[in-house]
DNA sequence: AATGAATGAGAATTCATTCAT
DNA sequence: AATGAATGAATTCTCATTCAT
């Protein structure tokens, strides 16, 4: 196997082990040596692939907001053409089981609450998120000009239908018995179905029956 | 002084250290010996008044958790009696200047960050999360009943109401510049009043003209 | 006892310990472990009394400088008042069994080897060696204008007179057994001798016979 | 090309990386990563060529000392006849460009300074200061002779003679400004100059007209 | 009640050395 | 002959905790 193709596999290596570890015991507790051993390689040599844990932190975050991005990005591209059924892949895959599982959340949560001191976290989050926002808002835009209803917002709409999706994952977290991954998607198709129940009705009906 | 009244009195001093000790760097950069510095009291203070480090962040969280509760209950009690008024006033207080400040949220999502590994932490997040919900449920109970709308579920909508306020606060925390107080209060009111028309379009515009 | 006092026995107690160890194993060898232990104190205590390895270093060369300067000074202000009987007072405090000891003249030399990467290493050697150059100057100054040999150089035989001790400290070093003490201050005052025959004939043989 | 040239060849280019990297950052910061990217190689050639980190400071040390012999054992050799032209020599040998510069005498302090720790070093060092002294003690006997002055001893002045070229290098390292090659060369004839009147006052005036 | 010196376990990081390719 | 990925021991530094005062 080329060198390259090692150096980049071990790297992948690395990050996967440290979002184990991060699972497992949280940012505070994480040490170097305990990925090194999670990733059954020697204590050593995290510092020999990333110049600090600093570094290797950034590229854990990194790896999993491409991840996400991704797989939201995929979601809507799939998507039927309508803008509600846009919508409802955005929903659907922020609630579904690759993504809203126990470990992630944590893990997201674990970049979060560190966020506010790392720059470059604060960077990389805060483009993720208009990203996502962007693309909601416009998808909401053309809901609303079907709906010939001038006075909604679609940016208002798109920050809310954004963080609510964060902050049931947070009640996931916290709650889990109260809040599963269904528990969820339904929170959020109410509102959905409340703001726009001519377009969701149909659309979330369908999504329901199919999603895993 | 009492004695008691003396020792809680440096607890809360030890407390107040504690939170603005993490609001300056952090969660996982946070020492003991900071906190003390902050508290200008010396370095072995904190093991004088709390028996760990750990015991030190419980009792944080739950000055924490208590300050917001009691805000939030005092609001409520003190709103007009309809449920719009009352719900209004949740929404208003959870970004009202003193709840919604980049210090408080930033510490907030510091502990949220750490509560997946300490069940301390879970326990009383799990707490406030189901009092807020379960007051805010029987309000949206009221509103729907009012409505006579009964496809509507209270519970998913306060789930959903709650969320929001914990996702937007993220939103603040990432994207402090597309995301203020204001814009917070406007996206909640957007969801409200899209789904309570009736309710909220004067509840709203009254709030929007006294609010912080 | 007053605890200042005690912080300021715990510099001392681990600079001389740090002396012993660099004596002992070396300069690139050199661990604070090592010294604590010498010191007969616990791992962390290096890094409580100094901000890190390169302070305590740095308080290392300037005790060892502070006690060459003080006794060289001493030796001079207490030797009778000739400059002849002075200059022999610098010549026998270089070769005292105090100041030329073996371990003394191997930590010098440890020392001198990093100096050239330590700028505040270069800085408080290059002022000892000003200060140690420009009374040893003075001094031949005196004694030349005495001979009226207006030809010679005070400050270049200042310059040799002062090196030839530090050239003699290494051949000590490295060749003990044919240069010890009493053969280096042989070998300065043949130099004396042979440059200033009036001044030293007398005051070296009599220095010969009370010298440590 | 033979293997054995090639290798001798590798051997030299390590050697003289690792001298280049002595005079950069000096010996307690010195890696073989660093002696093997200075020479352009891959990261474990040193411990293919040499047996291990040890054995090259050594073979860079020997690699001097040969150097600094074969450089003083030439200028002494093409020196007109006389003692004090051979003298001469040696005093314009140790402060000519090639060996008194900043680099070199920089690394032959970072070697002293490790000397007393490195059995290898003391007796390569030892060797080199006893021929040296050797050949300059023959020197000043015959200088003696033709002076019929019984009462100087040619072993001492030797050694002092000696003894000032490694003091004035430390001056040139630790004070640069003030002490350069010049400055010294005039330090040590003032001394030859007073000790010998009758033959250094011809030869060092012409030295100092031709000399670099 | 409070101090702050001292401890020592544990962390990140460095780097000589090895060895499969 | 040479590479450079990988190792793991060793080192500096941090910091929660203890305890004599």
């Amino acid at each position: 196997m080329a060198r390259d193709a090692i150096k980049e596999m071990r790297r992948v290596q690395l990050i996967e082990a440290t979002i184990d570890c991060i699972a497992r015991t949280g940012f505070s507790e994480l040490t170097l040596a305990q990925v090194a051993e999670t990733a059954k390689l020697s204590t050593g040599i995290v510092n020999f692939y990333f110049k600090s844990k600093d570094a290797l932190l950034n590229a854990t975050l990194n790896h999993m907001v491409d991840e996400y991005r991704r797989t939201w990005r995929t979601n809507v591209e799939q998507a039927p053409p309508s803008p509600a059924a846009k919508i409802t892949a955005l929903l659907e895959g922020d609630f579904q089981r690759l993504v809203a599982n126990r470990k992630t959340v944590t893990v997201w949560y674990a970049f979060w609450g560190e966020t506010r001191w790392r720059p470059d976290f604060m960077t990389v989050c805060q483009q993720l998120n208009r990203e996502f926002q962007s693309v909601a808002a416009d998808l909401f835009r053309q809901l609303i000009a079907e709906d010939n209803a001038p006075d909604r917002d679609p940016v208002l709409i798109a920050k809310g239908f954004s963080a609510m999706s964060d902050g049931l994952w947070l009640d996931m977290l916290i709650n889990p018995k109260e809040t599963d991954r269904e528990m969820a998607r339904r929170v959020v198709r109410a509102f959905l179905n409340g703001l726009f129940p001519r377009h969701f009705a149909a659309a979330l009906a369908e999504a329901s029956t199919t999603a895993a």
